[in-house]
DNA sequence: AAAGACTCCAACCGCAATTTC
DNA sequence: TGAAATTGCGGTTGGAGTCTT
C-alpha cells in the first residue's frame, strides 16, 4: 500500500491508538510510579518491549510514556542542572553544522538528554547567541552587496571573529559547508527588517541514511577535533530557510565564511 | 499584595523509521 | 513481501514557578 492511500485510510479510520488511552493516565509522574517503573525495570528490564511494560508493571501508563519517563528522568547517570561552558559549545557547534538532531548532540554530552538538550537551546542557549547576532546586526544590516557580504565585526580585539580562509575543521567541507543563514522575517516591512538566523548544510547531499549517519560522523568527528569555533556564514543572498533537517538540498559552492569564538556565545 | 507576563521543563503528540510476523 | 506493531525522534504544549508592574 502505498503512503497516500495509507495515509487516507488512517483519516478514515482514525489512527490506531499506541494504547487504550481510557485507561491511560497522563500527566506528571508521582513517586509512587517512578519507584514502580525503576523497580521493575531493575528487576526485569525493559524486555524489549516497552508496549507490554506498563501492564506487567502495575502501572497505568502508556508504553511510551513509560519510556520517556525512564530515559529523560529515571535511568542512572542521568545528569540535571546546569550545562557547562564545555557543553554550551558542543551544543552550538553541533547544531551549527547538523541542526535540531537532538538525539545525535545527546549523543556527544554524556548523562545529557536529547529532551534536556532541546529544551536548553529553545530557553536559553539560542537566546545567548540571538542576543550577540542582534548587538552586532548594524553593521551587517547597513551592507547591501549581497555578493560580498561584510564581515560582522567583533565586539572587541579580543573577540575572535576568523576569516574564511580559515580552516574549522580537518574534514573535508567541500561539499558540507554549514552556513547561519540570515533571513529577513518580514520582507514588506523595510522598518521591521530582522534577521532570523538559521543554520544548514550547504553542498549536495544524498538522502540516503547511510551517506547522512556518515556525514554526521565526520561533522562530530570534525568537532571533536577542533575546540573553539562555531561557523556562521551570512549568506542573505540566498532565500533558503534551513529545515530542521538540512540535508534535503543542493545549494551553491560558497566558501565558509566566519566564525564566532565559543566565549562570545556564553 | 495582586495580577499579568514570562520562563522553564516535563510530558505529550504525531510521524517516520525500523522490526516483526 | 507487505502489513502491522513498535520504537525513536523532534516539535509543541501545559502548567508551575518566578519576575515585573
Amino acid at each position: 500500500m502505498d503512503h497516500q492511500r495509507k495515509k487516507e485510510r488512517e483519516r478514515e479510520m482514525g489512527r490506531a491508538p499506541c494504547c487504550d488511552k481510557a485507561n491511560v493516565k497522563k500527566g506528571p509522574w508521582s513517586p509512587e510510579e517512578d519507584i514502580k517503573l525503576k523497580d521493575y525495570i531493575h528487576k526485569h528490564g525493559t524486555g524489549g518491549n516497552w508496549i507490554s511494560l506498563p501492564h506487567k508493571a502495575g502501572l497505568k501508563r502508556c508504553g511510551k510514556s513509560c519510556r520517556l519517563r525512564w530515559l529523560n528522568y529515571l535511568r542512572p547517570n542521568i545528569k540535571h542542572g546546569e550545562f557547562s561552558d564545555e557543553e554550551d559549545r558542543i551544543i552550538c557547534t553541533l547544531y551549527a553544522n547538523i541542526g535540531s538532531r537532538w538525539s545525535i548532540i545527546a549523543a556527544q554530552l554524556p548523562g545529557r538528554t536529547d529532551n534536556d538538550i532541546k529544551n536548553y537551546w529553545n530557553t536559553k542557549l539560542k537566546k545567548k547567541l540571538m542576543a550577540l547576532l542582534h548587538i552586532r546586526k548594524p553593521a551587517f544590516m547597513n551592507h547591501h552587496d549581497h555578493q560580498n557580504p561584510p564581515l560582522l565585526i567583533p565586539s572587541s580585539p579580543s573577540s575572535s571573529l576568523i576569516s574564511s580562509s580559515s580552516s574549522m575543521f580537518n574534514t573535508d567541507w567541500s561539499s558540507t559547508n554549514p552556513t547561519l543563514s540570515f533571513t529577513p522575517l518580514d520582507h514588506e516591512d523595510p522598518i521591521n527588517y530582522d534577521y532570523f538566523p538559521s543554520f544548514s548544510f550547504q553542498g549536495s547531499c544524498s538522502s540516503s541514511t547511510r551517506e547522512i549517519m556518515k556525514q554526521q560522523e565526520e561533522v562530530i568527528m570534525g568537532i571533536q577535533t577542533n575546540q573553539n569555533y562555531i561557523c556562521i556564514s551570512d549568506d542573505s543572498n540566498s532565500n533558503f530557510m534551513g529545515s530542521d533537517d538540512g540535508f534535503g538540498s543542493t545549494f551553491g559552492q560558497t566558501p565558509l565564511d566566519h566564525f564566532y569564538h565559543i566565549q562570545d556565545i556564553n
